[in-house]
DNA sequence: ACGAAACGAGAGCACTGCTCTTGCTTGCGA
DNA sequence: TCGCAAGCAAGAGCAGTGCTCTCGTTTCGT
């Protein structure tokens, strides 16, 4: 059997569950900074030593949430790509990077856990490489299923950037021009960067309006890698 | 007198400085998360109560931190932009992003401290505001400088947006056309999305090397604010 | 020269992450 | 079916934290 092995197993991945939810709710509620473990298991009634059973330590739990958050946008970019997926190509970037920003703004705690300060002189876990991969490449996919031989005329590389280029282009997107690559993964760091100021409150009394602002910027970005207004 | 009191209010002002700068220096070392008002007091000899009669409370001295890590990148963006005075406007434009991009490399949790997850729920304080513009300032002078009426072809704005451009324009740079206004801000954001994306580990095994990387993009961005490889 | 304000030291409170020991419960293998 | 190892919760405890309050001392303006 693959399955549960018994009523133990189970209660164990659902009193994780529960743990991870909790968490989550702190985090929403205060912030990274004043999750605390004790906390936590007040909550779920049980004493603060029976927790380190699930989690060896508190960075533990907070990597486990960062997987789940990582999941989570990248789930949303994903539903948003599905679901322009008759759109224009330009459009539907920008309804993807519409959708980061939405999810962003639902749980600006999680997305400051993830694209806000990681813990400093700390290298991202193995577990969260790849879910931290998933935006982009949603973005990849719809930039490539755009990309018509040679349509669009990007600004030429310096040399100094070349070999870069060609190293980014065929881990990525081998299929495409090296100088589409690198304006791919440059627009990808710029729509987060779009997201962070906003969240992080560096738009305050700068940008009020900010739904089309962000619109706007996205659709610019999407113009960066090639996708045409014409469709 | 206008000039120091007496002994006394000069002792305050060069206790307060030392305590800012061991502050500094366990923030260089562990991050902002490990920074103990306590060990900050051990390491001057003194008590950790007699720390309060200086910063009413830990998110004071953060405070404190966080103006002074917004005046030092601003003035390291002022001094990239006057040592690049004599160039032409997107080389300064480029001069300037990569000096952000050195502070921050050279002062990694300083950044954090700024452009990383401000504790959530939290406004930032009124003194912050002035030193947060400096860099924006600066690039908002070469643009500015480099505008000679009619230039560059920038994309129509959409409707949704005049408003909100109308509103940025005058704000922020009255004598240029609000689409410019826009893209200015948004180029800003875009600036401190790279280097976040750097410094916070996302292009670990994407972008490896980053300088060539980050100047193509950072001139890019200057493309988008109109000034023209041409001069 | 006096009194108020500023100051440093110390004790103490409530809280944190984490460890260790002590028993109870579960469930697998003989 | 039983026994024993592993899984588990509880409690006490340690070292550390931010912050408060009190108590003498020093400094400085009047």
């Amino acid at each position: 059997m693959t399955t549960v092995r018994g009523a133990r197993a189970r209660a164990r991945i659902e009193i994780t569950a529960a743990i991870k939810d909790e968490a989550r709710t702190q985090l929403a509620a205060e912030g990274a900074a004043k999750l605390s473990l004790r906390a936590v298991a007040r909550e779920l009634g049980m004493v603060s030593s029976a927790l380190y059973r699930y989690f060896p330590s508190r960075d533990d739990l907070l990597t486990a949430l960062i997987v789940d958050a990582y999941d989570a946008v990248g789930a949303a970019a994903e539903r948003a790509s599905a679901e322009a997926e008759a759109e224009r190509p330009l459009d539907r970037w920008t309804a993807v990077c519409r959708a980061v920003r939405a999810w962003a703004l639902a749980h600006p705690h999680e997305y400051a856990l993830i694209y806000g300060s990681p813990v400093p002189g700390y290298t991202a876990p193995q577990d969260t490489i790849a879910p931290a991969a998933r935006v982009g490449l949603v973005l990849i996919d719809i930039v490539r299923g755009a990309h018509t031989g040679e349509g669009v005329a990007l600004p030429p590389l310096p040399d100094a950037l070349s070999p870069e280029a060609e190293r980014i282009s065929t881990d990525l997107v081998p299929d495409l021009p090296p100088a589409l690559a690198v304006a791919l993964v440059a627009a990808w760091a710029q729509l987060f960067g779009l997201v962070s100021f906003e969240l992080f409150g560096q738009f305050q009394r700068v940008v009020e309006d900010r739904d089309p602002f962000f619109t706007a910027a996205a659709r610019r970005l999407g113009q960066d890698v090639g996708l045409l207004p014409g469709g």
